[in-house]
DNA sequence: CGTCTTTGTATTATATTATGATACTAGGTA
DNA sequence: TACCTAGTATCATAATATAATACAAAGACG
């Protein structure tokens, strides 16, 4: 941040970014002094930073404890997004119509850098908080969707997230042998959809399916969640399987060129 | 913004959320032009701060047009906002199940200045996109979830509201009559619920009930929406009204004092 | 097919504006 | 009550945003 001296940077506007990050899952509510901690600002630099966003409705200020706290803003900001999506409006009644004949969340993920990023999730009856919210970013090579998206991938592109993407014990099944998930991934692309095994969720097994665009390389993914205990992989095969690849490839050929086929590579969030 | 000349207020991140807000539902990609039309400021300054922001990943650029557009942050500081709110932790498995059992979109809204803001989705059998997106702010005078909480209100606070708020037609319905609208907020305090028709969708009634918290003022509620033609009066009374209220009240009682009794009243988004 | 217009990109001297050290104030704790 | 911590306010200084302008590239048009 500090490094860009670049005259088409606003240093300014990147620091009020850096206290729009300081908060997360994990701190969702901080003093100015937290908030100098992290985002390794100085006490005045923050207090004028977090003082403007809060002037500008970016930030809440509880009155009593003086700490800051995300805005309703952060909301619409996503209600902004869904609309500029086109993706999205595509996926959504598909995605109900799998909830609701599952009972299982259904999910759209978008590939982001080399995280997924859950997009749209639509909640099955079993359903809880932390699966239902979207926004959430997963290491592309050890979920389902991340896997599925990859097996639509050129070789060498392929080859190359393998050997160099983030991997992440997310549980303690989390598999973090590259080979292994090359080989993983082979099979997806031979067999047109991934399947894992307690990866990002214990006792869960994700299915996927890749949505391709016109030149059939893929940068979203239809996912869904199944208790494994309930559903057993002879049951998933029959009677899941197939409404999912419908649903992915039902969107698929609604899907425009060029929108999804260049992801800008950047900075990640 | 450009009044604030306090020393406290840094104009430049003021600036770049003004770049941030030009985006909309309806304006979902913009071009640097567009951009400086938008903002109001001059070609330069827009050329900075939308560089800024794309090298700091809150906006994507196409390489090819080079539009602007929402990144994939946008959705990320949703999912913080999704942790720092216990209330949507509280109610999301109350409105599964109420989406579960009516078949229709269970909302949770909360009230944001003189609007409400829905801030939870979970979509029925027949929900199409519009209504599954959080985020979507309406004036609360004319909707079921902004009267069932206004009824919670002290008079004095309550006939304020009524007199003063935002009223804005959405359908063909929807009613700008202040008094009317204030008979109504009474009818809902007497019977404990709001239902409203067509006030914000055409044929589709909203039945909603307030969340109150320990002092009996309610800062958010629980709505549904239910296609009129198959949810004549007399079955919403009898198969949803019910469970609407109860899951209200389920809510109610965890709801912590002081969080959410004093939501600062500030420039909206 | 070449000209014209529009839109995006890059540069620079200038003065506006962010900076951060410091002093002040209030709330909580011992 | 005295002490400490954390939030608030002020101000001289220098750093940094500014906006005018020039350049480049991409479309539009005859």
């Amino acid at each position: 941040m500090a490094e860009k001296q670049n005259t088409l940077y606003v240093g300014a506007l990147a620091k009020g970014l850096l206290v729009l990050r300081a908060f997360d899952k994990t701190a969702t509510e901080l003093s100015l002094t937290e908030l100098a901690a992290r985002t390794g600002l100085d006490k005045s630099a923050t207090q004028r930073l977090a003082n403007t966003l809060f002037v500008e409705g970016m930030l809440d200020k509880d009155p009593k404890t003086k700490r800051f706290r995300p805005s309703h803003a952060w909301l619409r900001m996503a209600y902004t997004y869904f609309w500029s999506n086109p993706l999205i409006q595509l996926a959504m009644p598909r995605l109900i119509e799998l909830s609701q004949h599952l009972g299982a969340t259904a999910n759209l993920a978008e590939i982001s850098g080399d995280h997924i990023l859950y997009v749209s999730r639509i909640p099955g009856k079993t359903s809880h908080f932390a699966s239902t919210i979207v926004g959430r970013r997963l290491p592309a090579l050890t979920t389902a969707a991340g896997r599925a998206i990859l097996s639509t991938w050129p070789a060498t592109d392929r080859a190359q997230a393998v050997a160099t993407w983030t991997v992440e014990q997310i549980t303690s099944q989390t598999t973090l042998d590259r080979d292994e998930i090359g080989r993983a991934i082979d099979q997806v692309a031979d067999q047109g959809y991934a399947e894992t095994q307690g990866q990002a969720m214990l006792g869960h097994t994700g299915v996927s399916a890749p949505v391709v665009g016109p030149d059939n390389v893929a940068f979203a993914a239809v996912q869904c969640s199944f208790p494994s205990r309930t559903w057993p992989a002879a049951r998933i095969q029959e009677e899941a399987l197939p409404h999912i690849l419908e649903a992915a490839n039902a969107i698929a050929p609604q899907v425009r060129p060029g929108r999804y086929t260049d992801e800008v590579g950047r900075l990640q969030v």
